[in-house]
DNA sequence: AAGAATTCAAATGTATACACTAGAATACAA
DNA sequence: TTGTATTCTAGTGTATACATTTGAATTCTT
């Protein structure tokens, strides 16, 4: 028998009232792809993740579809939908888009970033510096810098950009944060950046940006594709 | 009485095939508003499209999720589902992420471009050339141009991203081709970015698409807000 | 008349029944 | 066995009925 999806029936309780539920499917099946939960390249099937939420097809495939329209599900040819893959020309492809994205976003949060918003990037490196060790807490602060960043940046659709960039990341696995050692360079690399925005320096801010994206894609390169000559 | 929409009803011998209406009210609904027929701001109500196009609502839902992920259609506060709007400051946010998008896409196509692609795009210069004067193919054609070096750049991420761009850049109006002075000013400049890609020089690439976004910007803000100081 | 309470209706959200398609499984033929 | 028809069926596409919300119209109150 097939067990739908390996996740638990969620209480029947934990149905949001009517007009939230698209929104739900939509968090939800999200949470669980960037958790791991759901694996690039499992099957979704609209019946299953009804079933497991408590809700109809049709709030489901509210959800779906917008996944699709950002990437983190798609359509493969004799196996219906799916999460989306990532090879590993797909992967240099992602991180040289993320490294054209962040460095803008960066160039462009010197430029315009309010002196709240320099105050509050500032404050993060503070607290990631405090953060060192524990690991969980570390990926989510580090997620928490970047958006800061795009945000700073002052421009919606770069934002928008970025986000689903940052989705699929995800799909890529674990955050590379938990390794010890990219922890105590990505602190370094943060502060770097961070600094520029402070003085205000688009130039550097760019350049630490992109040195940034750089070592995150050489160090995430020797993970996922460990025999490779890197 | 409600002519909704303003556009007739289409014959019921044009309603697609089981299983393509979801793609055919998505394609509607986009070229509608890329020629004008929908304008910002303008309210789209599921049941008029359907009306419209003759399916039932929930194809259309299924565009219309899309349409809104695309950023195309938008939810306003109290008027419900509208064609996305864009004011000043957004036009100054599109311009400056297609500034990035597409001196990254040239950049990448000076590199990666194979020889058939750099000959389509040398050999698109040449019909551009030959169709000066007929601004409706013009404008055709300079999405053309365009679209040829993005698939050039080999990279799917950023060629999902400039295809939305592409796509509310549409929301400004007719296409800049149309102006003479600016169709002849354009091919000069889409010639330097077509010969920097065909000498695989990336650089040159990069700063020839870079200039050649902020001109079609500072004409484009002429004609949007022409009572500003430029 | 101005404001508050109420009713109403239009639109979207949601559930569900039915339609269709494509792949799996079965039966059959060589 | 191997290939070829033929069913069968799981899953998605589509239509539609019902639920809920919200803003607009209406009535009531002062």
């Amino acid at each position: 028998m097939r067990r739908s999806l390996d996740i638990a029936r969620v209480s029947s309780r934990d149905v949001p009232r009517h007009g939230a539920r698209g929104a739900h499917v939509y968090r939800k099946l999200r949470d669980a792809i960037q958790k791991g939960e759901l694996k690039p390249g499992q099957r979704i099937m609209e019946v299953e993740v009804a079933d497991w939420l408590r809700v109809s097809r049709t709030p489901v495939r509210d959800a779906i579809r917008r996944l699709e329209a950002e990437g983190m599900l798609e359509h493969e040819p004799r196996n219906g939908l799916v999460i989306a893959r990532i090879d590993r020309q797909a992967v240099m492809e992602l991180y040289v888009m993320r490294e054209t994205l962040e460095s803008t976003a960066a160039q462009l949060c010197a430029r315009h970033a309010s002196d709240m918003e320099v105050l509050d990037l500032v404050e993060l490196i503070g607290g990631e510096r405090r953060l060192q060790g524990d690991y969980d807490a570390l990926a989510r602060h580090n997620r928490l810098f970047h958006e800061a960043i795009h945000r700073g940046a002052h421009n919606r659709y770069l934002e928008k950009s970025l986000y689903t960039v940052s989705d699929s990341m995800g799909l890529l696995g674990e955050s590379q944060m938990r390794l010890p050692h990219r922890a105590k360079t990505a602190l370094a690399e943060h502060a770097e950046i961070a600094l520029a925005i402070q003085r205000h320096d688009p130039e550097a801010a760019a350049q630490a940006a992109r040195k940034h994206v750089q070592t995150a894609q050489r160090e995430r390169l020797k993970r996922l594709f460990p025999e490779s000559a890197a």
